[in-house]
DNA sequence: TTGTAAGCGTTATCAT
DNA sequence: ATGATAACGCTTACAA
């Protein structure tokens, strides 16, 4: 028999196909010798629930949907690998959806998951605001969503996000008290929010320590390390290498590594770097790269509860998790060992 | 109204179900009008046909199971997201589960995906045999599944895979050009078939050219960067370091990069390294590594393709596709530019 | 060209 | 504690 259904099993034991149902669904009152020679049998025959029908008539689709803006950094591959395993743990298929840092991808990505009727969401939106008013209206109607990182504080929605300002505010000062004098902040893209929160954290430490104007610089780059190899490029070719660069991200930061060392620059003696967002990388570089490590772990889980929670109970309270992470000081930016990080 | 679904627009019109029906699939017959009229009015009322109804209806899930070993190598990434873009265009959805290099992972996800009735599994596997009875059974029983990369030539199924022997054979040769005397393989693992192969490839190389038993060497590493590190610091505490690496791949690569550039060892004046699978990593590293790229994209569409004909051509013929790719030569493995590659 | 109705494999309500 | 049956939303023979 190719395929056993309730049906096969219930003829076979000569009982209905719901005390059959009863027996892999423990919310019934069934009796304990029944139920185990009806699951002894199913075994033996066979037999799994198709999912499928089940989905059909309890009208839930068992389903949720992923949209992460990429998958190059090692960020999201973990994000996804974490919230694989705690939906499926708790019965759930996550639908994954990537979406190349590009709105439109996004857009299409997240209808196609709503027309498929994942009973959620969880969405790292790409660099852009152009959906947001879109995923809030979506939001509102009382669709079960939950943002993750690439969110500001102020989107009206249940969200997990880092504190971007308090640990870029953090590497940049670290960099200060090296006694580097002219740091400039390789910032990614203007139109993302974590880069506007890694600038004013970048900002605000520079303001406290009265760095002049010349001092300091913000370049929009992009997220990727070929990014950070053009500004470099660039900023040789107008003679204008500051003495240290606070990075958006690790891959910025390599880039800029990259080509610095091409460039005969010592690092950290002549130009000291910081990234963001940790990778595996970041120890495998010389110097290593100093970054501020996210705990992507914990904040994917939390993502997970909150949907899970808000698809189970629609009217619980939209919540904000906001995480902190560590510092990890290492060669690229460190030209004095004995002065303590904070 | 919260779900619009075919009745009621079927209701609104006057007209049956199976018009409705008709006018969304356009194998049937049904005048123009008609269809124009009710694709307009579902539009308008919201209607998007329930997949879950169709998939029980037509006893097809439309999911495709995808299952691969880790993610911490930029090579599944690339793959997955392919994968997904070519599946989605087909009207599948992609249900994808990694193994984290572990065999009652790897079988726990397997089993899911076909418990959960996906029409077809794409399986990368992971390291060891152990489940390879197992896919064998299902392939023959004839479940729809291809195989990626991580299998062997001899396995009478559909898969996909790349020439392992053939370049790693020309990455050392390449090695063995520039006049580098003395080469060790750091070779992954011994029960992983791709390990098997390029140890194959490097053997080859090392035999044609007359090496010296004392002058080459195997060394089992597994497949992260931090086990190319741990290796180095025995070779090391053996002075047993050899002028030349032909690595399993990049990460091997680049953790025995770093080892021994923090020993003081000068790349590739004393010591050469060669990687395989390149990663974008490969170019951040200074000097850059040498490896050879695998056609990522292209293997992973073929996949789907192969996959895809099986699915709706359950009598069609065992296929076997291997991939050849490029060796890109890099400053960690070259004294001499002016020695041709081949 | 369109309508009727059975069927896909479950769950859940109502009887018994 | 168990059975009968409607319902979930769609597809698809068959009838008209």
């Amino acid at each position: 028999m190719i395929h056993v259904t309730i049906k096969d099993v219930a003829k076979r034991l000569n009982v209905s196909v719901s005390t059959v149902s009863r027996a892999f669904n423990d919310k019934y009152d069934i009796k304990k010798d029944t139920k185990e020679l009806i699951l002894k049998t199913a075994k033996e025959m066979g037999y799994h629930p198709n999912p499928i029908a089940k989905k059909l008539s309890q009208n839930k689709s068992f389903n949720i949907g992923v949209v992460i803006p990429e998958f190059m950094n090692s960020y999201y591959s973990e994000i996804v690998i974490v919230l694989q395993e705690f939906f499926i743990s708790k019965g759930y298929q996550v639908l994954l959806m990537q979406s190349d840092e590009n709105e439109e991808q996004e857009l299409k990505n997240v209808k196609t998951l709503i027309n498929n009727m994942v009973d959620g969401l969880i969405i790292a939106p790409t660099v852009g605001y152009r959906n947001r008013p879109y995923f809030i209206e979506k939001y509102n109607e009382g669709y079960p969503i939950v943002f993750l990182n690439r969110i500001d504080e102020t989107l009206p929605a249940s969200k997990v996000i880092f504190n971007n300002v308090k640990w870029s505010f953090f590497a940049t000062e670290h960099l200060i008290r090296q006694k580097y004098k002219k740091i400039y902040h390789l910032s990614g893209y203007n139109n993302l929010c974590v880069s506007s929160e890694r600038i004013e954290g970048y900002k605000k430490a520079m303001n406290k320590h009265k760095f002049p104007k010349e001092n300091y610089k913000i370049i929009e780059t992009g997220l990727l390390a070929e990014e950070g190899m053009e500004v470099i490029e660039d900023l040789i070719f107008h003679h204008d290498i500051p003495d240290a660069f606070f990075c958006v991200n690790d891959m910025v930061a390599l880039g800029a590594m990259k080509k610095l060392k091409d460039n005969g620059f010592k690092i950290p003696d002549d130009v000291a770097l910081v990234g963001f967002t940790e990778t595996r990388i970041a120890k495998l570089v010389t110097p290593e790269l100093s970054s501020v490590r996210q705990p992507t772990h914990d904040m994917a889980k939390k993502a997970g509860e909150i949907l899970l929670n808000r698809i189970n109970n629609p009217d619980s309270e939209t919540e904000t998790i906001v995480f902190n992470g560590e510092f990890n000081i290492r060669k690229s930016s460190v030209r004095d060992f004995s002065i303590p990080p904070i």
